[in-house]
DNA sequence: TGGCACCATTTGTTGGGACAACTTCGAGAG
DNA sequence: CTCTCGAAGTTGTCCCAACAAATGGTGCCA
């Protein structure tokens, strides 16, 4: 905005603004490049140094041949306590996902499972307390709603359980994970989130489908029995229509006063 | 990598995999584009292009005058579950944020306290079930962290508890604010936590010291009583340097069987 | 009428050049 | 010995030009 600010920075702030208040709408084209040349008297280059501003804060999206748009953001809500607490009732963990989607008015599906035996990266070592190095199992899968990619999610099992419970399959576990492993007395007692955002890599760009300038929320839940770590499970959603939400404390008095949840 | 793609991207692949295996460390100085332009046989421009990609990606950070350094991470926790109980105890909710950065060997302190009245926007208007435009009494701190800055709170009260309640002052509230709520029946019973990521608009990256291509981590913590929400707190966390963790369930046997915490 | 080829439009990629702004460091002045 | 200034090195900004690649529509042809 300021005088001595460069030129890319000012036409950025100039449509940045325009898109906050409502001139260019979400859905809109923006002008064209030689047409913000032209409006502006600056070189094209200039005009895409501004644009590539917009689209790192992930307000605009380019298609060759097409045009620029302005992005709407499209929010969907991940219920972390609550979709684990249905989890109990549920014959698999997946169907905690599409209950929830449904819930939110929209068809959720799961893609590309895979079985694969990894070794333990440090990180994962530390968390399921084992060496590095070790053998890990590694369940993964992506989630889908209404078509568009949403997630990437994969679960990670130390080898002594994994055989104990019957996970070497490249398939689902008859009864659900939670079930098996349950039955040979690994009973959950409780997790550990946590919660980071970064840029994503570019293969999980190209697999979450991600413009230029979409963070991802990358979420592992390690699962704990009373006695050792069971399971980690690593997410990735993206950034621009995910919401992860945790509900503590006990509201029932609040919603029994009439407070809709 | 593949033959396919666009010059600049097989630059920022392959400076990309030197740093991944540690060819090139974190702290180190890449090369200048001057040499990258001779030793990939490109223009300065291609070269620019694919520094941008890594820039964007979080990896590297480049300053005019010094050159472009392989960025390090360095991950600060903030236990929400953790620092809520200790809230209870302590006389000030930021003391809770001193307490664990004492804990982790850090130095925190808080800047910049401001009391501002606001007019609701729609989400918090939604979140605190008041009318949009109605006023709400916000109470803004910076967090820093061994001088770096951590987070931006805005801590979003109704004006009715806040003139209830004595928030209405440019400082802080004698034995802190859930004591003062609590004084007048307005005890706390839960909350509702919601994260999303996204890139930072150009203020926060400025408050924040936020170099190109890292998002920021969005955590709103909506407070309530038994009969309505009482506070919702809006924090921005710097996403390259922040985790946020839950712990939920009962995780005490695990505890008391030898698994450090 | 349906399908295919072509063309105009628009963004993507890549090259070239020039100067500005900032940092570092060494040489020279005091 | 210290301070200042300036040169060298490095990234930042800005311009120009050309061709590639993708999209959408037009119009021809079967």
């Amino acid at each position: 905005m300021a005088q001595s600010d460069p030129l890319y920075q000012r036409i950025a702030s100039d449509l940045r603004d325009q898109i906050r208040t409502g001139a260019i709408k979400a859905g809109d084209r923006l002008p064209t490049e030689v047409e913000l040349r032209e409006q502006y008297d600056v070189s094209r280059n200039t005009v895409r140094l501004a644009l590539g501003v917009l689209q790192n804060e992930g307000m605009i999206s380019s298609t060759q041949g097409k045009g620029t748009v302005v992005r709407e953001q499209v929010m969907l809500t991940y219920h972390a306590a609550w979709a684990e607490s249905r989890d109990r009732h549920a014959s698999d963990q997946t169907d905690a996902f599409y209950a929830e989607m449904r819930d939110q008015g929209r068809k959720g599906e799961y893609r590309d499972f895979e079985m694969r035996i990894k070794p333990a990266t440090p990180e994962l070592a530390a968390r399921l307390r084992v060496d590095e190095g070790d053998s890990l199992v590694s369940r993964a899968i992506s989630r889908f709603v209404d078509g568009q990619p949403f997630s990437l999610q994969d679960s990670y099992y130390p080898m002594d359980i994994s055989q104990e419970c019957g996970l070497l399959t490249p398939h689902d576990v008859p009864g659900g994970v939670i079930r098996a492993l349950a039955a040979k007395g690994h009973t959950e007692i409780g997790y550990v989130d946590e919660l980071t955002t970064r840029m994503p890599r570019p293969d999980e760009a190209r697999k979450l489908g991600l413009s230029q300038g979409t963070p991802v929320l990358v979420y592992v839940r390690t699962t704990y029995s009373d006695k050792r770590p069971l399971r980690l499970t690593l997410t990735i959603f993206a950034g621009d229509r995910n919401r992860v939400v945790y509900e503590l404390g006990d509201l029932t008095a609040y919603a029994e006063n009439g407070g809709a949840s």
